[in-house]
DNA sequence: CTGAAAGCGCTTACAG
DNA sequence: CTGAAAGCGCTTACAG
């Protein structure tokens, strides 16, 4: 910041009016003489006064700064997200700080300091416990309903998606074309050597494993995989087994595309050979040829209720979760068998 | 805000010290007796005490908060360029906020009237006047370097990204290949009357016309395309003609993309019917089948030097300007014409 | 209708 | 070695 900002005594001085005087033309929110109120407003153009939004801040204790948490922005399925809830954000007159997830309690702690007045959070990486940080030090919290169930403060408000739903939709529409050798692909970054059944997508892909008496296969589930290589690479290994899926679920589209990357690589075709969905309808999705059939995660409208209940929150509004159905959209990535 | 945050004085009270005791324990800056030191660290303990961020900023003119403008991070050049920045930024105790461009007057001052620290935008669309409003009232500016040229206050540093080299490059790539009608498609939002000869892609794409006495079509231009949708159209068409080029420049992967599935729809393949190139080497590019020429952008050099820039320039180090290069990614999506 | 004053939570020069 | 005090730029209850 420069040395010399113009302040609210600075606009005083040059309009011959006391600094008070300056914050209630500002703020706009007391009587001024129309006289007064006239020489403020040219010594505020004369001067390029702007008011200090931090100084505010402390004085009325509310920063209208707002933190994203997220793990990984360069999804676009998140980047739109996070597009979305700025411009809401900006409507509302507040600002989004976007924050790389971290498993530590020091950058915890450096953003609690920093007076957020709200926090919104998606992960599949971060603890309860560091997670509950926020809503029991009295910062309103919101969080993207995922798989991190265990210990959440009864403090922090949901945003509730049906992945669960959309996965029985896909899995249904797979068992009902014929298929039941069915993969599943789960690249969030969590640990890699179990599977977790808490993830909405896994429990749902075992569910309608049980409904229609079909064997699960542990080995058709590539989980905790780590990036986009070892996407490729552990799908490439999977279609290449003599016992190969006919059909996989693959848990966000650009990972489906690597996927079928990889099928083809093996001089396979899609749908032909192998089916695939993926999930959250983003643009790769939308274009592929074949058309991507996935699961749609409604963007929009998760921005937007983030954002509003985040806000009422903040306003000391009693708010409740909020639950966003799911769709499933049908391209040409999945083929009958017994066509 | 929770209206009990526990302040230095809730600290100095529990430890039985003076307040300014508890501001030279956590800026570890000043000699505190053993003891009294104890005393404060075991109440910032127990009480859970976070220093306020914001008070800091008030009284140090320092906020440690930084301004990322950019007109789309949905694309993952950008969200990748964001997440490095975040990385860089936190070490160095800076946040940073996300801002879509918006080329609106009342806006910018919104964000002035934030006190950053500092701002780095990248941007098509926002015109020179509005960004100069950064660097006029003191802010630190750092602009990637790109067609906004005009006008631009001598204070503001450039990240200087060499995309008229990366686009020699390519041009040169596909003349020795034997392509002559070459089209080329940008797709930021701009006017869509007229071309934009300061577009450094442009200016690359003009030069080799010129140089080899090529004769530049302006039918082959497309610009100004609003969106996915409005590229797959424009380049549908474009290849639908009957003077369809046989090679295609696009001015980012992704796009480049939603073009060859346009070509495919019109069983056109690549690259036997078209050469295709792109910019930024992201994901989409690595995976495609076939893999994408493209022209690399190097992000992380690009997030280091932005950051690292604007760090020296707000503690009042003297910068320059930097250059960083490009490359040409050769993949599988050119071929040559004489073969 | 207007303005002096208190106070938000900090840092740090200065005096003891 | 420690602490009272000034001050960062604001808002607003209160007194005139």
């Amino acid at each position: 910041m420069s040395s010399k900002r113009v302040t609210r005594k600075d606009v005083a001085k040059r309009a011959g009016v006391t600094p008070t005087i300056v914050s209630y033309v500002t703020n706009n929110n007391r009587y001024v003489s129309q006289e007064k109120r006239e020489r403020v407003l040219q010594a505020i153009k004369e001067l390029g006064y702007h008011p200090n939004t931090v100084a505010l801040g402390l004085k009325c204790k509310k920063s209208y700064h707002i933190a994203f948490i997220c793990d990984d922005i360069s999804n676009e399925h998140f980047a739109k997200i996070v597009m979305d809830m700025e411009d809401i954000a900006n409507e509302r007159g507040y600002i989004i700080s976007f924050c790389n997830t971290r498993r530590d309690e020091q950058y915890i702690n450096k953003l609690i300091s920093r007076q957020f007045d709200g926090a919104i959070i998606s992960t599949d990486i971060l603890e309860g416990e560091l997670i509950n940080k926020f809503p029991d030090i009295g910062i309103p919290t919101i969080l993207f309903g995922n798989r991190i169930h265990e210990n959440i403060s009864k403090d922090i408000t949901f945003v509730n998606i049906d992945i669960y739903g959309g996965t029985l939709r896909a899995m249904e529409h797979l068992v009902k074309e014929g298929h039941t050798k069915i993969a599943f692909v789960d690249s969030s970054l969590k640990e890699q050597d179990t599977i977790d059944y808490n993830d909405l997508r896994v429990k749902g892909y075992a569910e309608i494993h049980e409904k229609y008496n079909m064997e699960l296969n542990k080995d058709y589930i590539i989980q905790g995989a780590n990036g986009y290589k070892d996407v490729f690479e552990k799908s490439y290994q999977l279609f290449q087994s003599k016992d190969r899926p006919t059909a996989i679920l693959v848990n966000d589209d650009m990972h489906a595309y690597i996927v079928m990357s990889a099928v083809k690589s093996l001089n396979l075709q899609v749908p032909e050979d192998v089916s695939i969905i993926g999930y959250n309808d983003t643009t790769i999705a939308k274009y592929m040829v074949p058309r991507l059939t996935t699961v749609e995660i409604p963007r929009k409208k998760i921005s937007r209720a983030a954002l509003e209940l985040l806000i009422d929150k903040i306003e000391g509004k009693v708010v409740k979760d909020i639950d966003i159905d799911t769709d499933l959209i049908i391209g040409n990535t999945t083929k009958s068998m017994t066509q």
